[in-house]
Parts: structure tokens; sequence; C-alpha cells
DNA sequence: CCCCCTTCATTGCATATGCAACGAGTTACC
DNA sequence: GGTAACTCGTTGCATATGCAATGAAGGGGG
């Protein structure tokens, strides 16, 4: 099989990223749009709504961030007034990371608009498409997470 | 519903993002450590096995890049010497941009490591789940194709 | 109590990115 | 045929990114 024939248009990498890259840019023009928020200082905002007091730590683990740009995202938005940060009771390495009340405020702009994106993609998809959909990306998980070679999944839950 | 029951892990298109990196980063991983491309560059090298003589703007058109990506990762490929360019024939504003001998040399290795990447991936799907994929990728295209706030589908077929 | 090793967060730096502006070339239309 | 509108590719510039290095803080063994 000669490498002419490889179709970059059916290959799972590429067709994964432009799907991901679609969906990313049209969920960010909504909470740029609403508040100038880029896309690691929204997982930031988004993970602060379920936790109270986190440090940068616990951001990158949960929301997929190198400890960089959880660093600068959390600066800037502390400049913004949106977010608290202090240093950890116990911990003196930790920093507390919180909501403030006009963060809050900010998120409750941007949290139903950034469900309707989400919604309006799942009415496309079928309750079994989306559970299909939710399977096949775990199994793709999966191989990676067997692939020394991959980076570790971050994602730890509560 | 209140705001703070967002579950940013459930989320669709952060699903699709941890996914979609954590799969390009394996891929990159490949063509990085055997020949230094980057992504761009990937994606280029890879439209030109298929098309012998392209302008930036198909380029662009077909591997879903922005033009100054594409133009700069056709500039250092070139200086590689596994790309070529000339003024094109007909229309004086476009370039033609070819593969070398040596470029083909470069993709004869990588390819089939890319193939291997995608082949270990697909093996954890069934026939089935790999055609559902297919046709859930497709839907949610459609969506965004039909949302004036999305970025039009860059990609189009030979 | 001290030293070594680890963890946490930030910062420096080189490079990459995205957008808009530009210059060259082409087309259309009067 | 001249000019206005358009297309193509490149470049400038401000910002973002990724990695490694730094510095501060803890912990554990002797």
């Amino acid at each position: 099989m000669s490498i002419e024939e490889f179709d970059l248009l059916a290959f799972l990498p590429y067709r994964l990223a432009v799907l991901s890259e679609r969906v990313s840019r049209r969920l960010s023009a909504e909470y740029a749009r609403l508040h100038g928020l880029s896309v690691a200082e929204w997982r930031v905002m988004v993970h602060l709504l379920s936790f109270q007091e986190v440090s940068i730590r616990e951001i990158c683990d949960y929301a997929n961030l190198d400890k960089p740009k959880a660093s600068r995202a959390v600066a800037r938005l502390e400049q913004n007034g949106w977010v608290r940060k202090k240093s950890a009771e116990g911990d003196g390495r930790l920093v507390a990371i919180s909501l403030t009340e006009e963060g809050h405020k900010v998120m409750e702009d941007i949290i139903p608009a950034a469900k309707d994106v989400e919604r309006n993609l799942l009415e496309a998809l079928s309750p079994a498409d989306h559970i299909h959909l939710g399977e096949i990306v775990e199994k793709l998980h999966a191989v990676l997470d067997r692939d020394p070679k991959a980076r570790p999944r971050a994602q730890k839950s509560a």
C-alpha cells in the first residue's frame, strides 16, 4: 500500500481536531463576546463554580490545563476582580482560589449561553447517539491510558 | 436549575477538546520525534502527498489551516528542503508548492507511524462504533454549518 | 535540628498563534 | 484601457503558548 493513499480527511486524529476546534471556537465566541474570557479562564471559572477553595494544581488536574496556563488565567481573573486568591491555611505552598460575587455574576451570564451551544449540538444527536459517543470517547481515552507515549489523562473527578 | 450544577467533565465541547488534544499530542509525538514537524507542517506535507502543485489557498481549504499558518509552515518546509515553491504559471498571485524527493522520504518515515497511531485507536472501536462515530461527527458539523455564528467548514474535498 | 528531596506556583524565554494590514497580481466593468 | 474591487500570499504586531528553571514551602531521615 503506497503512502500516497493516505487520506487526511478520513484520518481520525484530524477529524477529531477539526470538529473539536470548530466546536470550541463556536463556544468561545459566546464567552469572549460576553466577557472577554479565554478558554483557560473559562475553564477555571467553571471549576470554581463547583469548588470553593482550590489550588492551581487542582485546577490543572480537573480542567486539563498545564500549570503556567492555569496560573496566568487565575492572575488575569484576579485582575478583573472575578476571582480571589489567598495563601492556603494549612500549606503555605498552595493558593486558595475562589470566585467573587462579581465572578459569579459573570458566570450567570455565560453558563446559559454555553448550555445553549451544547444543547444545539446535542439536539442533532439521538439519545442513543449521545450515549454511544460517550462510550466511544471513553474507549479512545482508554487506549491512550494504556499507551506510555501518550500524556496521562489529567482529568480527576471531585 | 442553578448554574452551580454545570459539570465541565460532561460538557460536550470540553470532552471533545480534551480527547482531541490528547490524540493530537500522541500523534505529533511521532512526527516531531521523527523529523521535527509541527502540526501545520504535517498537514501540509500530507496534502502534498496527494496533490502535485497546490497553492497556499488550497492548503488552507483542505487542511483546515489559516493563511498565515499555512504560509509559514510552507516557508519552513522549504527551508528544510522538503518542499519546492515556485510561482504558478497562469496566475502570478498563486504559488505552486510541491514535495521534493527528500520530502517524500520524510513522509515515508512518518506515514506508517501515523497509521499505527490511528490503528491503535481504531482497534478499540468496533466497526459499528467507527461508522457511528463518523455519523455523529458529521451530524455535529451539520449543526455548525447551519449556525451563522460558527466558522464555516473549511474542508473541501479534492 | 539540618539537610535533602519533593511539591507548588510563578516567571523567563523562545516560539507559535491570530488577526489585520499590506503589496502584488488579476478580474470586471465602464 | 483604466480604474475599482477582489484574490492571493506574506508580514507586523500583540498576545498566547510550552517548557524548563526558579524560588518558596513541606516532609522525612538521621
